[in-house]
RNA sequence: GGCCCGUUCGUCUAUCGGUUAGGACACCUGGUUUUCAACCAGGUAAGAGGGGUUCGACUCCCCUACGGGCUGCCA
C-alpha cells in the first residue's frame, strides 16, 4: 500500500446516475432519514437515473422486520418510490465474504488473531502512556502464516499508516484525512459476517451506486470505505455528505424535540408534498424558489445547491408550506389523502355522504387549512348533521333577537334561486330592514349552518349544503 | 483527548472580493372583510468574536468560542 495513496478514479460523470437509501431497521424512518432519501431520489428522478433501496440489516441484534415496514411505509407515504427489489444486506453476506478473501488473496487485508480482550488491553496501555488517541496495530498485520494459531480470526483492511487520504465530496469538498488516524479495520467478524464498512462498499458497487448521498456523520467513514474500492481497484462513487436536521434548539434532533419520525408527520396531517417541499429546503435552496412541486424540483435539484450547516427543524414554515399545498392540489386527490390520513390517524372513516359534500365543497376550505386536522375543522359544517349543536361562543350569537331574525330569513330562502349572485341580496335585503350589520347576521347563519364562529362564508355554507338542509338548519336554529 | 465538519435576520436561506446584504417563515403595523383564515401594503431584524491578506472581505487565511460528527468484531 503506498503511502500516499490518490483518489481512486471518480466513477464517470456521463453514466446513468444510481443513487440508493440505506437506512438500518432498528426503528422508524427519522425525518433526517426521509430528506436523506428525499435528496436522493431528487437527484436520481431529475436526471432519469435509478433510485434504490437496500436496508442494513447486518446488526442481527438490532435489526427488526417492524422496523423495515415502518421504513417502507414512511418512504411510501412520502411518495418516495424506489427502483427494483428493496435489498437486504444481510441476504448478500456471503458476497461479502467472499469480497473480504479477495482481499486477502490480493494481500490487501489481513487474518488478525488479536483477541478482544487483547485489543483492549492495547488501548488501555496506550491510554495508561498518555496516548490521547490509539489506533490499534495488530501484531499480525505483517505475521508469517506459518505462525498462524487454530484459533478465530478477524479480516482486517490493510490500512496506510502515513501519509494521507482524502476525499472529495460534492457537499464537504476537499477533505483531507491523515492516515495515521485510519485504523486497520475490520471488515469481516470472527463470526464469518461482514461489518458494515465492508457490506456498504461491496453492496454500492455490486448495486451500481454511482453517487452516494447520505449523512455527514458518515463523512470520516467515507475514507475507510475508500480504502476497500482501493483494495478492489473500484471506482469510487461521487461523494455527497449532506448536514444532519437539528431541533428548534439547535442540538441533534431527538425525541425531546418532539415528532422524529416521519409517520408521525403523517399523523399529525401534515400533506405529504408539503412535507416533501419543506424537507427539500432545508439545508438546499434553488436561488428563491420556496413554493414548488417535487417534479419542479427534480429539475433544478442539484448537489452543490447543498448547505454544509445543519438545519432546524421549523414548524411554522412546515406549515406555511404546507397550507401552499393543501391549496394547489386538486380536490378529488385531496379527499383520497384525507381518507388516509384519517386512516393513519386512527380516526373515523367518512361515511360517503360526507366524501361526496366534501368534495363539493372543497374549493371553499382547502385555500385556508395547512393540514388535514385543520381542513376537517374548517370543513365541520359539511360533517355534521342535524340536530346542530353551537358550542359556547356560538350559542351566544343565537339570543331571541338573532332567532326572530333567521325566523324572517327562512321564508325568502323558500324560492330563492340558489345561487351566491341571488342569496346575497336576500341577506343584504335583511341588513338594511333590521338595520343590523351584516355581522351581525352572517353569526346566527353560521352558529345554525355549522353550530362555530369561525366558518367558511355563509353564502359557500349555503350553496354547498343545499337548500333543503340549509332551512333545515335555520329552522332548527330559530326554533 | 485526537481528528473531521460547521457558524449570514428568531428560523430556512441568497450572495460564488466591490450589493442600500435579497427572498421565505415567524413577528409588528395598516388595508380588505361576514367570523377564523386567506389576501394586499409596509415595517423590525443578520455576516459568532479576534487577528491577518487586499485598494476593498460575509466571501480568502489563522486563532478563539460555540455546535455537530467520527474515534466499535453498531450502522
Amino acid at each position: 500500500m503506498p503511502a500516499s495513496s490518490a483518489t481512486p478514479p471518480s466513477a464517470a460523470s456521463s453514466a446513468p446516475v444510481v443513487t440508493r437509501f440505506a437506512p438500518s431497521p432498528t426503528g422508524y424512518l427519522h425525518i433526517g432519514g426521509g430528506r436523506t432519501a428525499l435528496f436522493n431520489w431528487l437527484f436520481a428522478r431529475g436526471r432519469g437515473g435509478k433510485f434504490l433501496l437496500r436496508i442494513e440489516d447486518t446488526d442481527r441484534e438490532r435489526s427488526t422486520p417492524e422496523a423495515t415496514a415502518a421504513i417502507l411505509r414512511g418512504l411510501t407515504w412520502l411518495g418516495l418510490d424506489w427502483d427494483g427489489d428493496v435489498v437486504s444486506q444481510f441476504d448478500r453476506k456471503d458476497r461479502h465474504a467472499e469480497v473480504a478473501h479477495q482481499m486477502l488473496a490480493r494481500g490487501t487485508a489481513y487474518k488478525c488473531f488479536s483477541t478482544q480482550d487483547e485489543i483492549a488491553a492495547f488501548r488501555a496501555k496506550a491510554e495508561a502512556e498518555g496516548a490521547s488517541y490509539a489506533v490499534f496495530q495488530s501484531p499480525w498485520r505483517d505475521a508469517d502464516p506459518a505462525r498462524f494459531p487454530d484459533s478465530p480470526y478477524v479480516i482486517r483492511m490493510k490500512a496506510p499508516r502515513t501519509g494521507e487520504s482524502h476525499i472529495d465530496d460534492q457537499v464537504q469538498g476537499r477533505v483531507v484525512i491523515k492516515n495515521d488516524t485510519l485504523d486497520d479495520m475490520i471488515v469481516l467478524r470472527s463470526d464469518g459476517t461482514p461489518t458494515y464498512m465492508l457490506a456498504v462498499v461491496v453492496d454500492d458497487h455490486d448495486m451500481g451506486v454511482t453517487h452516494v448521498i447520505r449523512g455527514d456523520d458518515h463523512l470520516n467513514n467515507a475514507a475507510r470505505q475508500q480504502m476497500v474500492y482501493t483494495a478492489m481497484d473500484w471506482a469510487v462513487p461521487v461523494w455527497a455528505h449532506i448536514p444532519l436536521i437539528h431541533g428548534p434548539d439547535g442540538k441533534k434532533l431527538s425525541k425531546r424535540h418532539g415528532a422524529t419520525g416521519v409517520e408521525e408527520y403523517q399523523v399529525m396531517g401534515y400533506p405529504a408534498a408539503g412535507m416533501r417541499n419543506y424537507l427539500s429546503r432545508l439545508g438546499w435552496a434553488h436561488g428563491d424558489m420556496e413554493i414548488f412541486t417535487s417534479q419542479e424540483a427534480m429539475k433544478v435539484f442539484d448537489l452543490k445547491g447543498i448547505g454544509k450547516a445543519p438545519a432546524r427543524l421549523d414548524f411554522k414554515k412546515l406549515e406555511n408550506t404546507c397550507g401552499h399545498h393543501m391549496a394547489m392540489t386538486d380536490d378529488a386527490a385531496l379527499l383520497h389523502e384525507l381518507t388516509a390520513y384519517l386512516a393513519a390517524a386512527e380516526k373515523p372513516a367518512l361515511t360517503s355522504a360526507q366524501s361526496d359534500l366534501l368534495l363539493r365543497g372543497m374549493y371553499c376550505v382547502k385555500d385556508r387549512a395547512k393540514t388535514f386536522p385543520d381542513l376537517i375543522d374548517k370543513a365541520h359544517f359539511m360533517l355534521i348533521s342535524r340536530p346542530i349543536v353551537p358550542d359556547e361562543a356560538a350559542a351566544k350569537s343565537l339570543d331571541a333577537v338573532s332567532r326572530g331574525i333567521l325566523k324572517t330569513l327562512t321564508p325568502r330562502l323558500q324560492n330563492a334561486s340558489w345561487t351566491k349572485d341571488a342569496l346575497e341580496p336576500i341577506l343584504n335585503q335583511i341588513v338594511a330592514e333590521t338595520g343590523l350589520g351584516f355581522g351581525k347576521l352572517a353569526a346566527p347563519i353560521r352558529a345554525a349552518l355549522a353550530g362555530k364562529t369561525a366558518t367558511p362564508s355563509v353564502f359557500d355554507m349555503m350553496l354547498v349544503i343545499g337548500r333543503n338542509e340549509t332551512l333545515a338548519r335555520l329552522e332548527e336554529a330559530s326554533a
